[in-house]
DNA sequence: TTACTGGTTTCTAAATTTGGAAACTTTGCA
DNA sequence: TGCAAAGTTTCCAAATTTAGAAACCAGTAA
């Protein structure tokens, strides 16, 4: 049973922690990494865009957009994807201390 | 620190694993669920809608709409709404054994 | 070189989300 | 009860995503 964490990707993708990539990009990045977890996956599969589109229900173009975070997606989309892989994503919160408010 | 999983908020609002309930509903409660988390993260900072409205720049009428899951946002949108209240979203993939390429 | 597979890009239309405004409902409390 | 704050819903316009189609761009193998 594999699994990958938002940090393993980012170490693979963007860089270790601490690093001025991986500081500097830690915000914008994190769509980013979403698209890349939709190629990581898909490889794990050993499908192609095309033949995860069939899966999915949409063309290859579509699959293309998604890893490359051409565009934001919707969390429905995203669902759909990893679901037609037989993947399961899961969120969770982590509350950072640096909060105050106004 | 305080972190939710996205199996603690299922276990809260739908029901334990096993329940029918959580069975049935596993696949579309996804979306429903990160809406929870973004209640649960608001709550938890002590906000009320209006004000992460202020924080994110938006009306009230979109954190209503963004916590009901209404419909299916963008991932840029639930960033900017947990950067708002310095809280971190992670996902992370889970690959089920049970995949059979055709 | 040619052909083929896998991936990307552009263009266009349709569907959906975003956002503001204002009305409405619920909740909590004095 | 009655008031005010908090949250929800509706309506509408603007922006964005989704999606298909087709052209295009690698590689790579014959």
């Amino acid at each position: 049973m594999k699994t990958y964490s938002l940090g393993e990707m980012k170490d693979k993708h963007i860089g270790p922690i601490g690093s001025s990539e991986r500081d500097e990009y830690e915000y914008e990045l994190r769509m980013e990494v979403l698209g890349k977890m939709i190629k990581t996956t898909r490889r794990e599969r050993n499908l192609t865009q095309e033949e995860l589109g069939k899966l999915v229900g949409v063309q290859k173009a579509q699959i293309s957009k998604l890893e490359s975070s051409t565009n934001s997606a919707t969390i429905d989309t995203i669902l759909k994807v990893f679901s037609a892989m037989k993947a399961e994503i899961n969120f969770n919160v982590r509350l950072e201390d640096n909060f105050v408010k106004l």
